[in-house]
RNA sequence: GCGGACGUAGCUCAACGGUUAGAGCACUGGACUGUGGCUCCAGGUGCUGCGGGUUCGAGUCCCGUCGUCCGCCCCA
């Protein structure tokens, strides 16, 4: 083999992409009801969209990014994520002059330079959700509402929504001087991450799982008890709405996110089939977001489901028929070859899913190849039968065979596939 | 970025450092000259991931590299 796979890189074909065709329909299907529409950005963009929106401080941009330079040196990225596109995107053409609100999805790759693993890839796909305008916690409660219902339908059970406030820009910096009054004099108590991350983001001290610091940790102020009252508000109603909505989560003072740009509602929802992948989905408020790319003060929030992990638990959930050739058209020799052609193209041209050999091989393997690649009905092309006007029909689950004339054998056909 | 395991046929896996590297499934053809599945027969089943090294001799031992998996970091 001269070429393989890039690490992290992977081929979807057979199986898995019915699974893939299957939860992309049903996501469409249901973000059209809820009224969001498809935006398709660009895989590449400029480094700094990223840098800036991100964080300079978060692994994903400090380890994690495709960045390259093009044939006139511009600095430019892989996207890590989709927000930061959109946001430039709903920003480049004004389209916070269009009605509030304004709410979009998008499928497509990522790209984070880390170390692969199982639902772990360096080339991965999101179903990403953005929503502009509306600061309401509604927007928010709908988020996690949709991200349910779709979940649902996709026969996935036993999953963990867990939701916190991380805060706005009045009450967050109060909270992160008393963070960090806290854990001045221990930070030789804990571990090296920790200590690292004390320096760099301290917030994500709240998460580590390493024992002797949950320990030294336990009482640790939580960003929950420090909320502004307009965030405690959010918050509150955040809880009120998702009760409405039957909603069962777990409030997690603790989550804290790999992005900078959250404010408030952050979410994640989490299976324990994954091993150390967990999250299946996550998302979150960023109400400031837009403004500092220079839109107008515009509040937002927006969710990403990772669709490899979704996809590795759709094996358990969902079992789908693969796709299959309904009529196989098989025929006895090279002088009836242009008849078999004429019949396979009107076939299909009347929407009924059609195979055939190709070429000119025993009858025998034409039904063989006819019997694995799972069709119902062969039609034998023959000349024997053509010279009578007539073409043989056989089925192969009910094993009966018979000739008939070519409207007859249409309108059968028709009539069969369409009761299946 | 750090630590560990692994890599043999399309797939699942065997082979004490010692003949020409095997089994099952799958695949192709035939028995059946114009009729699938079942059975039987015959067969590609292969640069043992790749490149070096040790050795009389390497699928096996060593080094490098590529890839996969697991844990950490982190994330979807």
């Amino acid at each position: 083999m001269k070429y393989s796979l890039l690490r992290g890189m992977q081929d979807i074909f057979s199986e898995q992409i019915y699974l893939w065709q299957y939860i992309e329909e049903n996501a469409r299907k249901i973000l059209e009801n809820f009224n969001f529409q498809e935006i398709r950005t660009p895989i590449v963009e400029n480094a700094e969209l990223f840098l800036r929106s991100i964080g300079e401080d978060t692994d994903i941009v400090e380890k994690e990014m495709y960045i390259f330079y093009d044939k006139k040196g511009r600095k430019v990225a892989l996207r890590p994520e989709g927000t930061a596109s959109v946001v430039r995107a709903y920003i480049q053409h004004n389209l916070f002059n269009n009605p509030a609100p304004q709410k979009f999805y998008y499928f497509g790759p990522m790209f984070r330079y880390e170390r692969p693993q199982k639902g772990r890839f360096r080339q991965f796909h999101q179903i990403g959700v953005e929503a502009f305008g509306v600061s309401s916690p509604w927007m928010d409660a709908e988020l996690i509402y949709l991200l349910k219902i779709f979940l649902e339908k996709l026969n996935i059970n036993n999953l963990i929504y867990e939701i916190n406030s991380l805060g706005c820009k009045n009450c967050r910096p109060q909270y992160r001087r008393v963070l960090f009054n806290f854990l001045a004099d221990k930070v030789n108590q804990l571990c090296n991450d920790c200590q690292r991350r004390f320096e760099k983001n301290p917030l994500r001290i709240l998460d580590c799982k390493v024992p002797s610091c949950k320990e030294t940790l336990k009482d640790i102020p939580l960003i929950t008890d420090f909320l502004c009252q307009d965030c405690k508000e959010h918050f509150i109603s955040l809880q009120k709405e998702l009760n409405e909505m039957n909603i069962s989560y777990i409030v997690n003072p603790r989550i804290v996110r790999g992005l900078d740009y959250y404010t408030r509602t952050v979410f994640e929802v989490t299976t324990t089939m994954l091993g150390a992948q967990n999250a299946i989905a996550a998302g979150g408020r960023y109400d400031d977001l837009v403004e500092s790319f220079g839109g107008p003060s515009t509040p937002a929030s927006g969710f990403a489901i990772g669709m490899e992990r979704l996809v590795e638990l759709c094996l358990n959930s969902l079992s789908l028929k693969p796709k299959k050739p309904f009529v196989y058209v098989a025929y006895t020799g090279s002088s009836v070859e242009k008849d078999a052609r004429k019949l396979v193209n009107l076939l299909r041209n009347i929407n009924i899913p059609t195979e055939t050999a190709y070429e000119n091989i025993s009858l025998k393997s034409q039904l063989r190849k006819a019997d694995k690649a799972g069709a119902t009905i062969v039609v034998i092309v023959g000349e024997e039968e053509l010279k009578k006007n007539v073409y043989r029909w056989k089925n192969m689950k009910e094993h009966s065979q018979g000739e008939t004339t070519l409207e007859q054998l249409l309108e059968t056909i028709r009539r069969r596939y369409d009761s299946e």
